[in-house]
DNA sequence: ATGGTTGTCATACAA
């Protein structure tokens, strides 16, 4: 059986509701993973979501900020959610997929959304970077206890770093950017290989292709500009490399209306 | 070196 797992940083599931929808109609892929819904609980819209074709959802949100959601063709055997770094911030979810997913059957799915970091890199003179910084310290205690070796297992979301050289649009000129600077990229690099964790998106598209995720806003023709980075991942347990079908980087939806500034980026696996 | 935009919630703050 195929499984296809997508991931989008939504920036406000309420306000691009519909493009959930097109994207869902149009990519179809069985899981979707969203990150920064900007949703509290109780205004989720879970009938909606589940009226496209998804009638498996857990979503943990809170006021204004953050956020995370699964949306799954297929039910779960087990849900759950981390605090990191103290906080009950939402910014994690996990699913296990049931039997009914055939194939798929306990495949663990994790959806992260690291904490940006601010501005300025620099640990003392800036909290949220102290914070980014903690938040992936933990993920590296967590991942080196969960040590994808037998169970299949799939990590994916907004990392909000670009770790590699051919991950932003000048390396030079990102070192000392937020996202791309050595503490942050050797940190991640160094938690995903410590966990035995394969970077999905390198392993089908290696280096030196560039590949994006997100534009900012700020750039007033992301287009043509094209200043992007890679802050959107995926992760496979070792075990499923062999799985690995294809990946694609859903870039035609930051053009679409009032888009997120992120875009969906999605793995096909076979099993 | 600076400011550029967007979303939430209603005034700054986070990204």
């Amino acid at each position: 059986m195929k499984l296809t797992v997508s991931t989008w940083n939504i920036n406000s599931v309420r306000l691009r509701i519909d493009q959930v929808k097109r994207f869902l109609k149009e990519r179809r892929p069985d899981v979707l993973c969203l990150q920064e819904t900007k949703c509290p609980n109780d205004k989720f819209p879970l009938k909606e979501l589940q009226s496209f074709g998804y009638p498996f959802v857990v979503h943990m949100g809170q006021k204004g900020y953050n956020g995370v959601a699964i949306l799954s063709r297929y039910p779960f055997s087990d849900t759950s959610v981390m605090e990191m770094c103290g906080r009950s911030d939402a910014r994690h979810i996990t699913v296990t997929l049931s039997p009914q997913a055939k194939a798929a059957s306990g495949l663990v799915i994790h959806n992260f959304y690291v904490p940006a970091g601010g501005d300025i890199p620099d640990q003392n003179l800036n909290e949220k970077f102290r914070h980014k910084l903690q938040f992936m310290d933990e993920l590296r205690s967590w991942g080196g206890r969960q040590k994808p070796t037998a169970t299949p297992a799939i990590l994916v979301g907004d990392l909000n770093v670009a770790p590699l050289e051919h991950d932003v649009w000048s390396h030079k000129q990102l070192l000392d950017v937020v996202s791309h600077t050595p503490v942050e990229t050797a940190a991640l690099e160094e938690l995903r290989q410590e966990a035995g964790w394969v970077d999905a998106m390198r392993l089908l598209k290696p280096e030196p292709e560039k590949i994006y995720s997100w534009w900012s806003y700020r750039s007033p023709d992301w287009e043509a500009a094209n200043k992007g980075r890679r802050l959107d991942h995926i992760w496979v347990s070792d075990n499923m490399k062999g799985a690995l079908r294809s990946i694609d980087v859903s870039r035609e939806t930051r053009g679409w209306e009032r888009p997120s500034d992120h875009v969906p980026v999605t793995a096909v696996l076979e099993f």
